[in-house]
Formats: C-alpha cells, structure tokens, sequence
DNA sequence: CACGAAGCGGAGATACCGCCTCCGCTGCGG
DNA sequence: CCGCAGCGGAGGCGGTATCTCCGCTTCGTG
C-alpha cells in the first residue's frame, strides 16, 4: 500500500529543523492511514475519518497537512504518475496483442482496487491539473497499444483508443459494486471483453474467474446501502417528531392514490 | 414518461372526497416533475427540485405525499414491474439467442436512461422489499434464458446466470458516465460484450455506435465534477477565511515533504 | 356574490455533516 | 527541569436536506 518512501520525509522548508520525533512517527501514521482510508473508501471519505484510523486527533492531521486536498494530491501524485508508466512498460512489450491486454489489465487493477484513484482519475473534481496532464501524456501511447494490435490484425478494426478508459471505467465499477464480495470479479468480464475485442477466433478463452452467486450479489447490493456511492440514499430518517397520527396518514396517502397495481408486500 | 393512469387518480382514503381541481392539476403537475427529475438527476435529487420543477412550493409537494420515500416508490413501482416484463416477455422470444440479447439490450436501456431506477435497483437501499422480490421473480426467467442460448450452442459454456446484473449494472455505469454527452454509448459496449459471449464466430460484428472522441470523454468527466455521482468530491471549498499568511504555508507545506519526485505543473 | 374551507407557498425550524480552528494540556529533549 | 513543539478533540462555521407552519389565495357551493 504505501509505497512511498519513508527517508525522504525529513525533508526541509527553506531548511527548518526536522520534526520531533513523535511528530514524526504521527506523520507516517497519518501517511499510512490516509492511503488505506481513501483507497478503500473513496475521496469523500474525512479527514476525521483518517485521524481516527491513524489514531491521532483531528488537529494533528491540519496540522501537517494544510488542507485535504493537499493531503490527497502528496498521496495519489505517483500513484497517477503510475498509471502513466503502466501505459509506457505496456508498449515497450514486443507482442502488440499482449502489449493491449496487459495494460487493460494492470489499469484496471489499479482502478478497481482504489476508490480514491478511480475518483480521481473518472471525475474531473479534485486534482483536476495533474490528471489532465497524465491524460494527455498517456493519450498518445494508448492509441500506439491500439494501432499496432489492429496492424497486427488481432484486434478488430472498428475499436478505437477511447474504448479503453470506458472499458476500464466500467470494469473499475463492477469491482466497486462487488469488490467487499469478490475483489477480482472485474476480471471475469475482462475476460469477456477481450474475447469480443478479438477481430477473430474460433471459441471463447477460458474466464478466469467465477461468476458470483446470487447471495454475493445481494451483498454487494447491501454493502453499497451503507456508504459511499449511494450515501445520499440513506435519507429516509424521519426528523419529524410525529406531531399527531402521521404515521396513519402516511398509510392512507399510500393506499389513496395507489396506481401500480400490484399488491405491496 | 408518465406511463401511469390519470384516471386511477381520483382514488379515496377511506372514499373521501376528491381533490379541488386545481389540488389535482398540481398533484399531477408532481408526479410529472418526479419523474423527470428523479430519472435524469438520480434519487438524491431534493424535492425542493422536484417542486421548483413542477413550479409549486415545497409545501404542495409535501401535502400530496408523506415523504420522499412514499413518492419514489409510488413512482418507481410500475417502472421496476416492467423490468421483470420485459424478462418474460424476452423469454417468450422462440430464438434463444436472440431472446438473451433482446433481455440485455431492454435491461441495459432502461437502466441507462433512468439514473433513478438504476439506483433503486442496484443499491440496497430505499425500496428494499419491493425491488428483492423484482429480482427474485426474475432470476428463474434469467436462468432459462441463459441455460436455453447454451443449450443451443450460442452461448459460451462458461456464462452464468449471475453475469447478467453485473453487465447490465456495468453498460449502465458506462452510460451514466458519457450519458450527458452521447446517451447512447452503453450500446457500443454491449456490441463488444455480446461478440465476447458468443460460443463462437469467424470476425467480429459491427458495433452499433461510434466510440467517444476525446473531447466527450473530457466532457463527461466535467458533467461528474459538478453533481450525482461524485458530488461529495465537491468538498475543496475553503471555509477558512485565511488567519494569516495560510496561502503561502500551504505552498511550502506542498514543497516540503514532497515525495512524488515528478515536477508539479 | 359571499364565505368557509381547501389549498398554496416558501421562509425557516430542525437536524446533520464535513472542514477546519483554537486552546489548554502533554511530554520531548536540550 | 523547563520551554516549547506538539497534541487532542470540542466546537465554530457554513452548507444542505427534510419537513412544518401559518398567513394568504383560490375554489366552488349555497
């Protein structure tokens, strides 16, 4: 996980003295728990929150940290620089086919085992600059991963460079919605995908995962009810203080009115 | 959009009396606005814009129905209904492939359009009881018409009943990301998922939609910058009212320490 | 027409939540 | 041992969502 390095933190502004030692140790504490916190929950995750799992108080994180945002683009910085290099590596591979397959997959590792990067990476709030930036620095590699497999003739012609970040969007977003259940489900339909990227074959690969159960399935529906994405959801608390009968009102207005004929429970 | 009955309105609580004429206008006027709104902008959606949209007061809105909750449902409820019609209806079909691929296309157009009942279906949360019992009474139809297409040889041997959702669940994040920008794209990778759950084919089909340019997939990650999805990203607002000199701080706070050895900007 | 009641609007009460600050206390290290 | 860097976390602030309340409007009936 943190695969930052742990010497370069003693660094310097305009040469002031290095921190105590505690302080020190809370500020790898806090390093340490960020990149768990957002890379399992996602950027809207607190910044009490991370104090809590770092366990340390609020104050101690702003005050090493001057503000969320900061702490989160000093987090993901290489992490984004990363996903540039994976592209890179991927087309110095001399078979083109597995050059495109082997980022595919390491890009959507990436995304799918980290909320917070997929949110940065998908949605243009935040370090907007940077990732635009890596775009652009990736863009034209990716469209080399894609012309040199369709000049090979193993990748079908009607695909297109821009196909890749919705793949990987959406196979990042299966492994969101399953990822408490089974982490790797994204690449079963990976699997599925680049079968159908193939300008020709005779029968499908083998799918390197099993599919879910329908129960896992119900638990992932259920895990997402909590947090995250359908946070928002949860706004079904009743503030009222029932004044009178309202809950017998509430029932009347449902009968009343009732138009979708089918019986309720 | 409002498939439901006007007629069926004139209902009765315990036969009461109707609504006044223009109590009634409005009441439609809600319902119409709901379903826009909750569609488009997804469940979060407040019903101070759902009764800006009907051009009514809060108040009115809150009149008519008890809660949120009881509107959703009452909106949702036929909507969620016909998705297990269309997996019926698609069962009926005599081809068994193209019964499979007709139950997709239906599922994934309803849930990409409808950012509302993508919500209800896919995330635990709000209308629970009814939308389990939807998918209990759809997942034998699913089964059959999976178990049908490999019974004849179309279907490759390793899909399972259980990837239907998870593709269906994935085209629709696809269009809900791009949507604002080409609502159509989730049949471009429909196109691509179907070539990869053929048993087995010479070359591939042709996709049905052009893919994104660059500019659009720029555009769709604006379009999330600003609401649904990752509207909690929204959280870089500064409330401070910056004490002293916190702007530079900041700045030698983002030097110091800095780790991710990449220039920035 | 006139008048009672049904209906309306929307400001605002209430409740939460997340970012960030402030200040009295703690404990490091010279 | 003592000064000061560092700490914790309650709480200020701003924002937002749900739902209420009450003075005013409009309907429709006698």
């Amino acid at each position: 996980m943190t695969s930052r390095a742990e010497g370069a933190a003693v660094g310097d502004c305009r040469g002031e003295r290095p921190l105590r030692r505690d302080a020190e140790r809370n500020r790898q504490r806090i390093l340490h728990a960020a990149t768990e916190v957002f890379t399992q929950r996602g950027l809207d995750a607190t910044l009490d929150d991370v104090a809590r799992q770092a366990g340390v108080g609020v104050g101690t994180v702003y005050r090493r940290f001057p503000d969320k945002e900061t702490l989160v683009a000093e987090l993901f910085q290489d992490r984004i620089d990363a996903m540039v290099a994976v592209a890179e590596q991927a087309c110095a591979a001399p078979d083109p086919w597995q050059a495109l397959i082997s980022y595919l997959e390491h890009a959507a590792a990436s995304m799918a085992g980290d909320l917070g990067l997929r949110q940065l990476m998908m949605f243009a709030t935040y370090g907007k600059d940077r990732v635009a930036y890596a775009r652009e620095q990736m863009r034209p590699v990716v469209s080399k991963l894609v012309e040199r497999a369709q000049a090979e003739g193993t990748l079908r012609q009607d695909f297109r460079p821009t196909d890749i970040p919705l793949i990987v969007f959406m196979l990042a977003s299966a492994g969101e919605y399953a990822g408490s259940v089974q982490p790797d489900i994204w690449r079963r339909y990976l699997g599925l995908i680049i079968d159908g990227m193939r300008a020709a074959r005779g029968g499908p690969s083998e799918l390197p995962v099993p599919a879910l159960s329908p129960g896992e399935i119900e638990q992932s529906m259920r895990a997402h009810g909590q947090r995250s994405s359908a946070r928002r959801l949860k706004e079904m608390h009743v503030h009222s203080r029932f004044p009178a009968d309202r809950a017998s009102w509430r029932a009347c207005a449902l009968e009343k009115r009732n138009i979708g004929a089918i019986d309720r429970n």
